[in-house]
RNA sequence: UCCCCGAUAGCUCAAUGGUAGAGCACCCGGCUGUUAACCGGGUUGUUGUAGGUUCGAGUCCUACUCGGGGAGCCA
């Protein structure tokens, strides 16, 4: 019904243009505040609704934002009351009204609508205000992104990537974009996606760092961002098969230069985050103190450090409390559901009371098994910490518990070099380690940067490489910077989703990025 | 590749081996300040697939498929 007369659809922006007298002023949600007083148009889709007999609340989001229109029913827009009232969920619509600050209203803002105009009316939108399972969510990803919470993780991720881009423009990184299709010459190749390119194998990019190095040798300072891709069959909330990479790589550079170049950007990313996203954060649940404490130094210590702590009393104690913890509160859990089973079963229960109750023991329920998984996974940890053998890397559980025991993020340098990559430069003091570094987010986010100084010596290099079995013609382009003027260099890479998950304070990795794509799911 | 958990209406979940249910969504009606609004009425099923046990299977057994979590590996 209702189509809209004054700002007729299609392109109500150029083609039909108001007569003067008519223009209502458009307005943004995110700028109302500025428009108290005034009555303008906002353009959006329906959010959720309210109706009570007299009175109808729309919800309504325009992409910046939600803002509640009320509207009253009257003798003169009866017509248009029952419209407004009975529209459907994410249907697109046009409201005229008043501006006006409302302590009741969620933003401090409110309107007053004078008219409601329908642009398009949805039917039947899956994702409704109820709880949803995950997958579920995903595959309606492209809608689920305008939930509430997904708009504001999106947000904070754009934020992110746009704070890591000023930085490197700021301080001098020339912006270097690397192939996405590579030879086979990257780090391990089982995790390699396989391309056919024109008959030939190649392989989707793991890392642009190879190229960087030799970009870093005719610009100094040089940086790529881009996607990568790990053929990796991890199924963890910390783990995607495409999933975006900014390395950074610096000529006349060593290792503790690089660090600090790492500590430097997450700073900033942190501080960027706080300046511009703080209500978004409140909103995600995030502990605001944790990201305050986000500031140099960082702690650092070397993997052989990082051993002693695993193996240590300290681990034993977290662990332990953990297990104390996760054992209390199973029994809490247990206790509160059969309480609220028993008493939605009881005599005289209202209605809407049994079914609040009903679906407070499905939350318990599923805090239950996630402390339940944990109850199990604690002592495999504990084991896997306890017998932890230098020379093999950091797993998962490891690191989550090195960032565990500190309350700023971690560095962790000087790892074997059995484990790690051959373009790694050899520690001249003990040949057993390399030059490297990972940076662990605390609170047990665990790694977000890997990064290295390079193996500048020719023979040292193509030594490694023959170790490792890899085919020195393949890397002839790449044993030339060592040919050619060969310096001491070095860079990193920090994977953004890690970064947008710590920094929001997210459960897992698949909400960071619009469309995730993990093992056994690329749809949509 | 290995280990653990799961799959019932469009969605979220119930159902001592014995007639498949509730809420939401959707439709109708009511309510002048709602915040996952509420109240009354209505519609909604090949219980993931294939076998097996049983008088009888959503429920027990086997295999497979898909999903979740974790290990390994990693940003």
């Amino acid at each position: 019904m209702d189509r809209p007369r004054r700002a007729p659809y299609p392109d109500p922006f150029t083609t039909h243009r108001k007569p003067e007298a008519e223009i209502m002023e458009r307005a943004l949600v995110a700028d109302l505040r500025k428009h108290v007083g005034q009555t303008v148009t906002i353009q959006g889709w329906l959010y959720n609704s309210r109706s009570s007999g007299k009175l109808a609340f729309l919800i309504v989001r325009d992409g910046t934002g939600t803002v509640q229109c009320v509207l009253e029913k009257t003798d003169a827009n009866a017509e248009m009351f029952a419209m407004a009232e009975k529209l459907s969920q994410e249907s697109s619509l046009e409201v005229d009204g008043e501006v006006r600050a409302d302590e009741r209203a969620e933003g401090g803002v409110e309107m007053t609508a004078k008219a409601v105009r329908l642009v398009h009316a949805s039917e039947g939108y899956p994702i409704t205000p109820k709880p949803h399972g995950v997958d579920f969510l995903f595959r309606n990803r492209h809608l689920w992104f305008r939930s509430k919470r997904q708009w504001m993780i999106l947000r904070v991720r754009a934020t992110i990537i746009d704070e890591i881009r000023s930085f490197f423009n700021r301080n001098g990184y020339i912006l270097i974009d690397t192939p996405i299709f590579a030879p086979s010459a990257g780090e391990g190749s089982q995790t390699l996606f396989k391309v056919d390119y024109f008959g030939e194998e190649v392989y989707l990019a793991q890392t642009g760092q190879l190229y960087l190095e030799s970009a870093c040798m005719a610009h100094r300072k040089v940086y790529c961002f881009g996607p990568t891709f790990r053929a990796e069959k991890s199924k963890t909330r910390r783990h995607l098969t495409e999933f975006w990479m900014v390395e950074p790589e610096i000529a006349y550079c060593q290792l503790d230069d690089v660090i600090n170049v790492a500590e430097d950007l997450v700073c900033s990313l942190a501080q960027r985050v706080l300046r511009d996203h703080r209500t978004e954060l409140e909103a995600l649940g995030r502990d605001i103190s944790k990201l305050e404490a986000i500031k140099k130094p960082f702690y650092r210590i070397t993997y052989s450090e990082a051993a002693e702590i695993l193996r240590g009393p300290r681990t034993r104690e977290l662990l332990d409390s953990d297990m104390v913890r996760a054992t209390a509160r199973k029994a809490e859990l247990e206790k509160m559901i059969a309480e609220k089973e028993k008493e939605a079963a009881g005599q005289g229960v209202k209605k809407w009371k049994a079914e609040k109750l009903a679906a407070e023991v499905i939350d318990h329920r599923e805090e239950l098994s996630e402390v339940e998984t944990e109850i199990d996974n604690i002592p495999k940890h504990k084991q896997l910490s306890a017998n932890f053998d230098w020379g093999g890397d950091l797993g998962g559980s490891d690191e989550t518990l090195i960032a565990r025991l500190h309350d700023r993020p971690v560095f962790v340098t000087h790892y074997p070099r059995d484990c790690k990559a051959f373009y790694m430069r050899r520690h001249d003091a003990d040949p057993r380690l390399v030059q490297n570094f990972d940076l662990l987010a605390p609170e047990g986010y665990g790694e977000v940067i890997g990064g290295s100084q390079r193996e500048e010596r020719l023979d040292v290099l193509v030594h490694r490489m023959q170790e490792e079995g890899l085919k020195q013609e393949d890397y002839e382009w790449y044993l030339d910077l060592r040919r050619y003027g060969s310096v001491p260099h070095g860079g990193f890479g920090l994977g953004v989703e890690r970064t947008v998950r710590w920094l929001c304070g997210l459960q897992h990795i698949r909400e960071t990025i619009p469309y995730p794509r993990l093992m056994g799911r690329f749809y949509p």
